[in-house]
RNA sequence: GCGAAUGUAGCUCAGUUGGCAGAGCACCUGGUUGUGGCCCAGGGGGUCGUCGGUUCAACCCCGGUCAUUCGCCCCA
């Protein structure tokens, strides 16, 4: 018979990666409250306009990465790649902007997006997300930077780096895009990669992050953005460096830091670690302001961030979790004691104790190893000849002590030690 | 989409020049006349990913194929 196999890349998390995982949601469920943000659970499927018209059909992630279906009358429906859009789309469908000034959402949860998968990248991967709609001001892309990174710091996390850079608005974006343009134009077109040949006239700012060799070299002395852009912008990025440096939090400026989703403006950012091999962008976000209207809504701006949560485990990996220990097991020697061993385990339960039974009756020697190997801290032995119906033998496993007791009061034993 | 490496017991892996399929861990039994993780002895477990080729003979050499992993690209 031909076993099955998982679809590749979609993993299963056993306990210690899951608890991993429930340890980064506690924490996120602990900080971001602290900010006003709550939590959001959108559909892990939206219609694949939405995600055309959200991220962008020139990226990568919408022109080959996407899970599209069709349902039954033809609509084509896609597996989320990303929550901002599922965000922007429950914000702007439950009309939440006329009853709030300012909304605050983290989700947390799986996305799909169909890559080759490597260390730190799956096909299906878990993102916890940050999205603050409403403020243009710069306070809220500091307060979001730095409730992003106290999330991290709580999390244990060091060694990360955080960049920084500014995109410019739709006011003078264009202008620098076509003074970049003009600038690659004048260059020696053959030695630029294929790619930056396309991306030259369909976003040339994808071009300053292009990481072949040689095209970094020919384009090391492009136009700086933050040099071109209009004083508006150059204001508000000021001002969220200002609020950085007064909270102590370090930053890199990276000139050369385009986010891969078109939506983007102003502010972006990304926290790199060198730790986990190439796969090294461990948490990414920035201000969108158009947004909200591209996609239908109001003229809102936004800001937010998405974290990885498989290379967040990456950086966790070896991390000691608080030891979950059972409190009992139900040692069974003969048969005719099964149903006894049964309820005595389920009165256990029922008392607040965690444990198990032994399933099978075997031997002394071969139910205890087993006791043992359950790393119990009290193991109930019952069906022995020796004891009168309706007893048990509690024995604490760490101390070597026994005693006989009638059934019933076996949670009173352990609860004293 | 491109490149590289790896597929041998449930798990982690050895396997020499092509000559009977191995170890550790895990599991089971016994040592121990009914009390645990250690120790000792024994046992069950394999179509060597798969299909083909070369050879008297293939886990080993060659080719195809599938799978996994790592890297490129891209992204969190």
């Amino acid at each position: 018979m031909a076993q099955i196999q998982a679809i590749k890349g979609f993993a299963d998390h056993f306990q210690d990666s899951s608890r991993l995982f429930e340890m980064m949601e506690a924490t996120a469920r602990e900080v971001f409250p602290r900010y006003g943000f709550g939590e959001l659970r959108t559909p892990l499927m939206e219609y694949t306009d939405l995600f055309c018209r959200g991220i962008g059909t020139e990226t990568d992630v919408v022109q080959k990465e996407m899970y599209c279906i069709q349902d039954s009358k033809g609509r084509s429906m896609t597996l989320r790649p990303e929550a901002t859009a599922g965000v922007m789309r429950a914000y702007i469908e439950n009309g939440v902007h006329a009853r709030e000034a300012v909304s605050k959402f983290f989700t947390i949860g799986p996305m799909f997006r169909h890559e080759r998968p490597q260390k730190g990248r799956m096909r299906q991967f878990h993102q916890i997300n940050c999205e603050c709609l409403g403020p243009k001001e710069p306070e809220a892309d500091a307060e979001i930077i730095c409730m992003m990174m106290e999330f991290l710091g709580k999390l244990g996390l060091k060694n990360l780096t955080l960049q920084i850079n500014s995109l410019g608005c739709a006011s003078c974006r264009p202008q620098y895009r076509k003074t970049l343009h003009d600038w690659l134009a004048a260059l020696d077109q053959d030695k630029l990669c294929p790619d930056c040949k396309r991306r030259m006239e369909t976003n040339p700012l994808r071009v300053l992050d292009c990481k072949v060799p040689t095209c970094k070299e020919l384009t090391a002395a492009a136009p700086v953005i933050l040099e071109n852009e209009c004083p508006d912008c150059k204001a508000h990025f000021d001002a969220v460096l200002r609020h950085l440096d007064a909270e102590g939090v370090p930053y890199q400026i990276n000139h050369r830091l385009v986010r891969g989703l078109d939506y983007y403006t102003r502010t972006t950012w990304e926290v790199v670690s060198n730790e986990i091999g190439s796969q090294g962008s461990v948490a990414g976000g920035g201000r969108y302001d158009g947004l909200v209207e591209q996609l239908g809504g109001p003229a809102v701006p936004g800001i937010g961030f998405a974290c990885g949560m498989e290379r967040l485990a990456l950086l966790l990996e070896g991390r000691e979790l608080p030891e979950v220990r059972p409190d009992f097991y139900v040692a069974v020697l003969d048969d005719t004691c099964r149903d006894a061993a049964f309820g005595l385990a389920q009165s256990l339960r029922r008392a607040g104790f965690a444990g198990t039974m032994g399933y099978e009756s075997r031997s002394m020697k071969a139910t205890m190893r087993q006791a043992g190997k359950s790393n119990a801290r009290f193991t109930l032995i019952i069906g022995t000849n020796e004891l009168a119906a309706g007893t048990v033998i509690v024995k604490n496993m760490e101390s070597g002590e026994q005693r006989e007791v009638p059934a019933g009061e076996a949670a009173g034993c352990l609860t004293i030690a």
